[in-house]
RNA sequence: GCCCAGAUAGCUCAGUCGGUAGAGCAGAGGACUGAAAAUCCUCGUGUCGCUGGUUCGAUUCCGGCUCUGGGCA
């Protein structure tokens, strides 16, 4: 079936900026069903500290790819897709438009130009080895290692991104070719779908606000007792789904690295960070339609308005 | 009121044996194609509290003042 016309929209943006909020409005107004790409709130358990929408609140939305793994299940972008992909059939058969929601933008990505991770298995043990070369010779040495494979991944790789590094040595391992090669050919790929990417900011002191009242309100909400129980059932710190934000943080305090005031500092900070990174990610995308809430005073009845308006226009509704 | 210690970047502080200054954090920008809430890179001019003095030259030495800690009454 050709994908050409197939319609998809996209509401992203950075760190509580409200997309869970607007996603619902815009769910209902154009019957589309919700695929979140979030890479935190597919884990079961934690729901304070990912904000995850929770069943009472969807107010009859589907949605997808929330609360699905446990958190010591390995989820990573190549399952992303192959799931994502999976449940927009199931939508496009519904007659109904999928709506990708969520801050990862690297799963955003991977679906909207379709990127091509080649099936293979996992090696965890190959990729250890390499880390352990990595603690052992330094970075330098296995960077070293990949400039003799694939000089060009060199270039745009820094040496001490070891994890990088070890991606570029791993994929070169597995198939054969250069990583340098394959970015540069999913660089140029268009997007098959009939798409609107919409990016959802506000001003930078205000997002920043909003990310520290929403810190206060999770602890509020009891995020230490989330992941103490989290860490309880057995959970440990070295899981990627413990690395998420809020949960390592709270971990390093139970575990009497710091004290639970400077845990939060760090979150908020560390979050603030993390919403730059995103912004940064979205600012590289092309045809990215951005919807500052500032200039809508806040109003989101005129975002929507808005939104509704382009997605007419680009035949998508 | 007296004694002591401070006063330098948004914050915490270093330093200049006298030639107008630099770290960490905050903040800003960027990269990213199988960990992505991860990982990594780049960016530091500010009346050196105010005011006199010494000096070719003071943020640095000396005096006074103001403020902030701490102590003594």
């Amino acid at each position: 079936m050709n994908k050409k016309n197939k319609p998809l929209i996209i509401l992203t943006g950075p760190t509580a900026v409200g997309k869970t909020a607007l996603s619902l409005r815009l769910a209902k107004a154009v019957n589309g069903e919700i695929i979140s790409a979030d890479s935190m709130q597919v884990y079961k358990q934690m729901d304070i500290g990912t904000a995850k929408i929770m069943p009472d609140e969807m107010q009859g939305v589907k949605h997808y790819l929330v609360d699905e793994f446990m958190p010591d299940e390995d989820f990573n972008v190549v399952k992303f897709k192959e799931l994502a992909l999976s449940y927009m059939e199931e939508i496009y058969a519904k007659g109904k438009i999928p709506i990708i929601v969520g801050g990862t933008g690297f799963y955003i990505q991977a679906i909207l130009n379709d990127i091509d991770f080649t099936a293979t298995e996992e090696d965890t043990s190959y990729r250890e080895s390499l880390q352990q070369i990595a603690d052992e010779k330094g970075a330098d040495f296995l960077y070293e290692q990949l400039r003799e494979v694939d000089e060009e991944a060199t270039k745009t790789i820094h040496k001490n991104n070891v994890k990088r590094v070890i991606r570029a040595l791993e994929y070169y391992h597995q198939t054969g070719n250069k990583i340098s090669e394959h970015n540069e050919e999913q660089r140029q790929k268009e997007s098959p779908y009939n798409f609107a990417y919409f990016v959802l900011n506000h001003n930078r002191d205000i997002l920043y606000n909003r990310i520290e009242q929403r810190i206060d309100l999770m602890m509020a909400q009891g995020l230490l007792e989330e992941v103490t129980a989290l860490s309880h059932a057995g959970y440990s710190k070295e899981l990627v789904s413990m690395q998420g934000l809020g949960y390592k943080e709270i971990i390093a305090y139970l575990e009497g690295e710091c004290t639970l005031e400077e845990a939060i500092y760090i979150l908020k900070r560390d979050t603030r960070h993390f919403a730059k990174r995103q912004l940064t990610w979205f600012k590289r995308e092309k045809e990215v339609i951005w919807l500052d809430k500032s200039e809508f005073n806040d109003n989101e009845d005129a975002i929507l308005e808005k939104m509704c308006d382009i997605l007419r226009e680009k035949n998508i509704q």
